[in-house]
DNA sequence: AATTAGTATATAAAATGTTATATACCTGAT
DNA sequence: ATCAGGTATATAACATTTTATATACTAATT
């Protein structure tokens, strides 16, 4: 997929494999994942593609290290995937489809799954605020007067926060809805739209 | 991963695996697809698990359809699947990480970068509220006294739009930084937050 | 002295997902 | 009549992702 073009954004520096699965789980959980499995063979066939260039660096607390830099060609292909434009995939969001489903539990089952998923996106929330406090904290200058490349990578930041604390929000009201008594009537008069397979 | 657990709970009606597809296509775009010919096969597998029985049925349009039903030991499948809690993995946003590597584009190139993100959103967001305006329209309990499983059904919907509202809104606030003259320096006292490569 | 934890790279095997292609049947348009 | 378009199923080939496993070196703990 796009997994090379996000390496080589990310080899901005100089970095070896082990350092670029580090960023991935401090810095870009929220919006992107990778393993080791997947990164070193994509180094090397990115290296093999004159993307990359490398060469071993002997390491204070290991093993040797490969650290990769991205060469002209790198940067080229870089610039390039970003002029094409926005690549929107359609999301993978198993736990909403779960949410989709949940008329087959019971009112106490439908309560507990949507609590659990608060507090999952409350973690996931902190998680960033931490991220935020923490850079807010050796920069004097965030984040009004960030400058690039900084400024961009604030602004992924910023779009977690806000999708957090959108997710949290309809949570709350979902949570309300299920709670209302009024209403409290199951399955029967509905007209099925959950299922989209009417015949 | 979850496709299969993600059909047992479309099939609370019966369906082929094209109608299935049609669902996903229809309904779920905003948070899964898959495409027939990995729900095929998935099909089957189920179905020689014991989670699924299939019949075939004559069509009035085609070749005869292969309609599947969800078995009891399915049904209880469903229901251990959600009361696992939430399934929550990591979004894979390429169009985000793209967002964080724009200071390699120009000033020119950012703003066209993330205008077309907008755009792209906002087609996104009148799909869903076309979806919720043919509801509202042939169902007059719309949304107020919805039944379930519509009213989950609903409640993904409202997902989605609130999803979409956040990253409409964000984008604007992109643009108006973006075009901040004051600021408007090029790199250089980065402290280079962005890659997280720093040694 | 042995274990545990962290740094570092790498491959094999399995599961998943995408793209391309093939078949077949029906309807409506050219 | 033929062709395009929609309905319907299926497989092959390819690419990607995940999980498991192996190796090797260092430092700190037990």
């Amino acid at each position: 997929m796009s997994l090379p073009h996000i390496l080589l954004g990310m080899l901005e520096q100089p970095a070896s494999g082990y350092d670029l699965k580090q960023s991935f789980e401090q810095q870009q959980a929220h919006y992107w994942s990778a393993n080791l499995a997947q990164i070193y063979p994509t180094l090397n066939r990115m290296e093999q593609q004159g993307l990359l260039a490398s060469h071993e660096q002997a390491s204070a607390k290991g093993p040797p290290r490969r650290v990769y830099t991205r060469t002209s060609a790198g940067r080229q292909a870089l610039i390039d995937w970003l002029r094409t434009g926005p690549e929107v995939h359609s999301d993978r969001l198993s736990w909403l489809a779960q949410v989709g489903f949940l008329s087959t539990l019971d009112r106490a089952g439908q309560l507990e799954f949507l609590h659990a998923l608060k507090s999952e996106f409350q973690r996931h929330r902190e998680e960033l605020l931490g991220i935020e406090a923490h850079w807010s904290a050796e920069d004097p200058r965030f984040p009004e007067h960030l400058d690039e490349p900084d400024l961009f990578a604030h602004f992924t930041l910023r779009l977690g926060l806000k999708k957090y604390a959108a997710i949290i929000e309809w949570c709350d009201e979902c949570l309300e809805r299920v709670n209302r008594p009024e209403t409290a009537a199951p399955a029967g008069a509905s007209t099925n739209k959950s299922q989209g397979t009417r015949p």
